[in-house]
DNA sequence: GCTCGCAGATTGTGTAACAATCAATGGATG
DNA sequence: CATCCATTGATTGTTACACAATCTGCGAGC
């Protein structure tokens, strides 16, 4: 059955960076790795070079790999991603539109906000209903390969949100997701390009304030 | 200015993998590799560690890495993904469609004819010509933001197209992008989305096939 | 205060060795 | 003759050690 070394702790530490227990910019020091894990430098190399394939860690020549911090750039082509693909979906879901359907959207948007107002402080548990109700939209369209395309770039998506916390808080999450849920039918695709545009451009400002 | 051998390997291998001298299923063994590149069995190992985390390659524990064989699901995914974004790219097109913006569409796929007509056996240069006209229709929407999102899946996109090879002739290849590039403005989104499709369809029919 | 250079820390790469697993070969058996 | 199983050879997985290459921060000297 062997899982080998390097694929279980690739699997560790991508959970432990999807979780935001290791944040974007935390750097991944192989010696502390290896006695954390008791693995030997060349197992941990490996791990972190399958990550880097994966985008979750950039690693920089003689100085080391650190979780990844997306970068404006990358940022916008991410969300363009998904917003051509969750427009897409959105679209099919006009289309088909009946009231059972609709139903995921409308629990998952309230576990979000339940998660906001209950533990605002819980952010992993927030990213979790926040990236669980996108999920669901997309799911909503009936696609099973919209869902599968989406599946790819969850991961990502989950380490923008990592660095969107700082900028967005419990409220204005509930206020921004409830406008969506709300718009989706009347407006369609556009409400969801708008929702993510606003999302990208929060966080690019953001940054661009602190300098 | 070091760029160290784990990368110039990746890129090298990543190259030869995209041209398609190294056709998909290809093994690629640990000691020719180390003994063609003059280079330690580690380093190799995470090279093909991170282009397993690219998706250019896939590894089996205890069975060694082989160029990444798309299944249907892969193609299924990757394409929707494509049509996603390339129908977004469309839509926008439309929306502006001023016609120096078509002269790069219209040069592409005669660059493609011409690579068609002049050697049809010269797969690797109609792959590039193929990537290059859906490359520049995607330029043509004038959104840096949608040409970077479609850089990402560039690479999977040309492992598609290798393993399309057997199934799709120069004659039909140049036949369905004269009608693609033809119905682009007059039907818009759905000729790209339909295009795609049946790429995708095609290569899975044929695969059914020779069951 | 600034620059230079040194020293320590960290990563990059190689060699050697062995364990774990796979795959194919070949017999033993029905 | 076909089938199952065991042995063997090839290949990958992992480790330890060694050393080179490079980065980083700190202090000496100006």
């Amino acid at each position: 059955m062997a899982e080998t070394a390097v694929e279980t702790l690739a699997s560790v530490l991508r959970t432990r960076i999807l979780s935001g227990e290791l944040a974007p910019g935390t750097p991944l020091r192989e010696e502390a790795l290896s006695s954390e894990y008791e693995l030997g430098r060349h197992t941990i190399r490996a791990a972190l070079r399958q990550l880097g394939g994966e985008r979750l860690v950039s690693i920089q020549p003689y100085s080391g790999a650190r979780v990844t911090l997306l970068d404006d750039d990358d940022v916008r082509a991410l969300m363009q991603l998904r917003s051509a693909l969750e427009g897409e979906a959105v679209r099919l879901l006009n289309r088909r539109s009946d009231d059972t359907t609709l139903a995921g959207i409308h629990t998952a948007n309230d576990e979000l906000r339940r998660a906001c107002l209950d533990s605002p402080t819980d952010r992993a548990r927030i990213e979790r209903a926040h990236a669980a109700l996108h999920h669901a939209i997309v799911d909503a369209a009936g696609s099973p390969r919209i869902t599968d395309a989406h599946a790819r770039l969850e991961a990502e998506s989950i380490l923008f949100l990592a660095q969107l916390r700082h900028v967005l808080d419990a409220e204005e999450m509930i206020r921004q997701h409830d406008q969506l849920v709300g718009d989706l039918l009347i407006r369609g695709e556009d409400a969801i390009h708008e929702h993510l545009e606003r999302a990208a451009d929060q966080l690019i400002a953001a940054r661009a304030a602190d300098h």
